[in-house]
Order: C-alpha cells, then sequence, then structure tokens
DNA sequence: TCCTCCATGTCAGAACTTTGACATTCCGAC
DNA sequence: GTCGGAATGTCAAAGTTCTGACATGGAGGA
C-alpha cells in the first residue's frame, strides 16, 4: 500500500499544498486590492502600521517577510499616496518611524473589509476547531523552519 | 474576553501566518537548492516533469502557480542548462512536450533529498495525524479560493 | 464549409524584488 | 575613553515576475 505520506504525489507534499494555498490567497487579495488603489505588500505594510504605529522600515520588512529594500519602495509609494508619514530626520539613532494618516487609516480600513471576506472564503470550509488547530500547526511549522 | 479568532492580532489571522511559513519555507528552500545551481521554481519545474513527461509550458506554469512567461524563461534556463528538452516543432497544435534529460533527472534526484529534509523539518512538530489533517485542510483552502 | 472561441507560445515593456555594498548611529565590552 | 559589533537607511545593479499584446493551431457549432 505504502501510505505513509506517499510523497510522490505532489499534492501529499505539504509544501506544495501550501503553495497552492498561497498563490490563490494572493491572487485574490490582489484583486480585490487593485479597486482600493493598494498592492499587497502595500496592505501589509498598512496592517503593520495600524496595530504598532512608529514602526521603522527594517521592523516593517521583517514583519511583511520581505527586504529592507523592498519595504523601502513599498514606503516611498505610501509616503507619495500620502498615506503615511516618515520625519526627515530620526529622533533616535536611524530609525525613522513610519505613522498612518488620516487617509492612509481610511483606505486601511475600506480594504481591510475585502480582505477579511477573502480570508472567511478561505476559511468557510474549516470549523472553528479545524481552523484553531490549523493556525497553531502554521505556527509551530514557521517556528521549526525559522531555527536557523 | 472576545476570542473568537481575535483578528485584530495579526498571529491569529489564518493569512498571516501562511505567508510567514510561505516565507521560511522559500527561503530554506532557496538555500538547500543553491549549491545545486536550482532556484524553487525551476526545481519545481523539474518535480513535475519527473511525474508527467511531455508537459507543456503552459500546463507546468499552472502546476508552478506562475505565468506562462515566467515558466518560459525557466524553461529556457533548464533547457540552456541541459537538464530538459523540448522540440523544435509541436508534434501536434502548438503545445511543445518537454522531458527531463538523464541529467536533469540525476540533478532533480540529488536536490529533491535536500528539499524532502526541509519539509521534514518543518512537518517535525507535527504528529502524523496532524499532518494529515492539515494537509486536507490546506487542500479545501484551496479550492475553497480557487471556486471562482 | 466557415467561423468563432479557446489555448498555446512568444515578444516587448514595466514593475517588483533581491543581492551586494556602503555610511551612519547606537550600545556594550574592554 | 575607545573600539568593535549590530542595526538602520540608502544606493546601484541584476534577476525575476508580471501585464499587455499578438500570431498560430485546434475544436465545436452555425
Amino acid at each position: 500500500m505504502r501510505q505513509e505520506g506517499a510523497r510522490e504525489d505532489l499534492n501529499q507534499r505539504i509544501g506544495y499544498q501550501l503553495k497552492r494555498v498561497d498563490a490563490a490567497l494572493r491572487s485574490a487579495m490582489d484583486a480585490a486590492l487593485r479597486p482600493h488603489g493598494l498592492t499587497t505588500p502595500q496592505y501589509a505594510c498598512l496592517e503593520l502600521l495600524d496595530r504598532r504605529p512608529g514602526l521603522s522600515n527594517a521592523e516593517l520588512a521583517r514583519g511583511a517577510f520581505v527586504t529592507r529594500q523592498s519595504m523601502n519602495v513599498v514606503l516611498h509609494n505610501l509616503q507619495t499616496a500620502g498615506l503615511v508619514v516618515r520625519p526627515a530626520t530620526a529622533p533616535q539613532g536611524r530609525a525613522l518611524p513610519t505613522t498612518l494618516t488620516d487617509d492612509g487609516r481610511t483606505r486601511l480600513h475600506a480594504a481591510r473589509a475585502d480582505i477579511l471576506a477573502i480570508e472567511d472564503k478561505m476559511a468557510e470550509p474549516l470549523s472553528a476547531s479545524q481552523a484553531e488547530h490549523l493556525l497553531d500547526a502554521l505556527g509551530r511549522m514557521a517556528t521549526a523552519l525559522e531555527s536557523d
């Protein structure tokens, strides 16, 4: 029978299904955010700033799982769009604390509703208990991989 | 208490944990594949061809969750490296069926061992039952999102 | 038969992301 | 006090991916 994971079938590989969900989610998010004039990395950045105002570029990069350089571009675009503000000089050290503008907060809240709808659609076939277990499993997997 | 998902905490959002795992996995895979002279999309392409020889560029693109254009670049690089071959003319229709060379198969098998080790490390904190449930949950979530 | 629709391969351009590198600033050890 | 390490912001360059567009080939219906 050779059950035991049956890894010769790609669909039985966790990495493959993970990639599949990620691709579908990313695609759905991009489509939902387009009418709001936002990209997925931009949305992630705004979401982080809403919860923790004053985050620096490097901290935002780590939180959104991109490089500092990429986040720098995102931040500049958001700044040009007037959704975030950064002081011209660092109040301390080199870090420039970023904060949301009122426009940024408004735009984020509007977009968030659509994103949460997508997450609901994604989690719809799962029971509350299953969703909880999933969240736990994902967290432990990430921790296991990050322990380098 | 306001349990119920507690979505004001990013760590309780499935999408966020998903992104976190994906980033960690992608990073680990890139690092593991580098010594083999492969990128993650190239590895995915070889893995697909090993299981289903004769796949066309468009089919490979869908299987690896990238656009046809991106897969075309991947395919050209693999072809230049002598790991895959494509006929110059389409035997039927426009599709050019791609197949692995002996070198490609050898390279893939060597790389696969390292990738499976990463998947094992990722799934290590999960029991067999948990891994099975996870696989099932991921599959259902992907299907839910793809149903557009 | 012809014609429309769909899928495929391909080209060009833009956008995004990453790698690599460097100067600046703070903090702790010596 | 001084030095070295670590973190931050930024610049330049390359690589990768995507969007948009077009021509070709095949299937099915009018």
